[in-house]
RNA sequence: GGAGAGGUGGCCGAGCCGGUUGAAGGCGCACGCCUGCUAAGCGUGUGUAGGUCAAAAGCCUACCGAGGGUUCGAAUCCCUCCCUCUCCGCCA
């Protein structure tokens, strides 16, 4: 959410980041309802004032025995209108706070200006794509020759998009995870968090996914609960409400959870495999700090992603997405994306985004500077990474002419433990 | 799910038969004074948000879990919801 005075300070900015990020909040209503607001809240003010001052006589004469019967029955009046602004106040409040809950974030000045992914900037890749001395395989026919996974029972059991990894599969997968987290844990100092996957509505608010993306995700009727599209929802909302302080910053947790995403409307669009699905693993980091040093701190948390896939020896490259591409509380995020040798296609497996003070004016995370000053935190967060399409540049990358596997070194020991 | 207790400022904790209570008292913290040092002691200060103002100061308003209600006036009375604790039931 952006600050009011902001808003009210640099309308056309505003509108301009609007209409850049491809949404459509309606501003002037905006506008008009602070206005409104502001109005009311100054005749409540006044009014309220008068009457304390009154109810105070009204008090004194009691004390001393003396009537107030004149006093009382004129404040009757005032209690009526005050009673009526006090209505408008809220009613008024209510739908500016609303409406402010759909203005996107505003994109950091150094973002591209595009309206889709075409426009995105290109920043630098690492490694190279592997050569083949045979026709390489995509990764749903390596993973059959393997016995890895196991879509048509996972449709059976959920609907498609709900995957069954079996046997070595299982394992990789789950192996996966744990080196990413102590990875991430161990190499860049992030404080390790197990967390609910259902959250509430206040929760989805914080973060931005509500009002926007309510029906892009599952919801749990009877309790008014929601299943978490990204570990980022309940890590971030962690903090929501609390008063850090300087000394605690930065926070960097990282976090492991299933991750859940209706994926409306998206049938037959690149969802063969594990390529787009409705739940799937994800590593998660979280990051809260001081606003000035958010810009080094999504840096860093782009290397620590990227540390990932190069531990892997996968080749990548690294995408900054344009405005029109940028989610909606996001300020600035890098892509990264896997070369898939099977598809021929780079795949997105990290997303790594500052959303400044905009989640934190939302879900209300402040820290108190070295002036003793309410401030609000910058929050960052990036998938360090999402399983699903680490396991289609894996399997694919590592194919051999014969059908297996060659586990890179990195995970070697993780699949050999033994009890 | 059932029964009971409770949710007050950074913390502890009064107030809760309605009327200078933003809120006693204590602790903590900050500054100052005092004292070889430390400790003790003394004094002052110590929330957030909105409005007004060019800005600061100042002033006004709101906030005692959340939201409604009663009243001239509510932390105090009534209703609903949320959360915590104890006991019972149920269950991984």
């Amino acid at each position: 959410m952006l600050d009011i005075k902001f808003i009210r300070a640099n309308t056309e900015l505003v509108r301009a980041a609007i209409a850049n990020k491809n949404e459509k909040a309606n501003l002037d209503r905006i506008l008009e309802l602070d206005e409104q607001r502001r109005k009311l809240q100054f005749d409540f003010d006044t009014l309220k004032s008068k009457q304390n001052t009154v109810s105070g006589e009204i008090a004194k004469r009691k004390k001393n025995k003396e009537d107030a019967a004149e006093l009382i029955s004129q404040m009757s009046s005032v209690a009526d209108e005050l009673k009526q602004i006090s209505t408008q106040l809220t009613t008024c409040n209510a739908e500016l706070d609303q409406a402010l809950l759909t203005v996107p974030n505003i994109p950091f000045q150094s973002v591209p200006v595009g309206r889709d992914e075409s426009f995105n900037r290109h920043i630098r890749e690492w490694g190279t794509k592997p050569e083949f001395s045979f026709e390489p395989l995509d990764h749903l026919s390596i993973a059959d020759k393997n016995a890895l996974l196991d879509l048509p029972r996972g449709a059976k059991i959920s609907g498609s998009g709900f995957p069954v990894y079996t046997a070595e599969g299982a394992r990789l997968e789950r192996c996966l995870i744990n080196f990413m987290l102590e990875y991430h844990r161990q190499k860049h100092g992030y404080t390790e968090l197990g967390v609910p996957i259902l959250v509430n509505r206040p929760t989805m608010t914080g973060t931005g996914q509500l009002p926007k993306l309510e029906n892009d995700m599952y919801h749990v009727d009877e309790d008014d609960l929601f299943l978490i599209p990204t570990a980022e929802v309940p890590v971030t909302n962690l903090h929501s409400g609390e008063v850090l302080a300087l000394s605690q910053l930065p926070i960097k947790y990282v976090a492991y959870t299933p991750c859940f995403r209706r994926e409306a409307g998206s049938y037959g669009k690149d969802t063969r495999g594990l390529q787009r699905l409705h739940q799937f693993n994800k590593v998660e980091m979280v990051r809260f700090v001081e606003p000035e040093k958010s810009y080094d701190a999504l840096e860093e948390m782009l290397h620590d992603a990227e540390a990932i896939l190069q531990a892997f020896g996968l080749h990548y490259r690294v995408v900054e997405l344009c405005t029109g591409d940028l989610s909606f509380a996001s300020a600035k995020t890098y892509d990264l994306e896997v070369w898939s040798p099977g598809t021929g296609r780079y795949l997105e497996v990290s997303s790594v985004s500052n959303f400044e003070s905009f989640q934190a004016r939302r879900a209300g995370i402040r820290y108190k500077d070295a002036e003793g000053k309410m401030q609000f935190v910058h929050t960052l967060n990036g998938s360090g990474l999402a399983t699903p399409r680490l396991m289609i540049a894996l399997l694919e990358t590592y194919q051999q002419a014969d059908g297996s596997i060659r586990i890179p070194e990195a995970i070697k020991p993780w699949l050999e433990l033994k009890i």
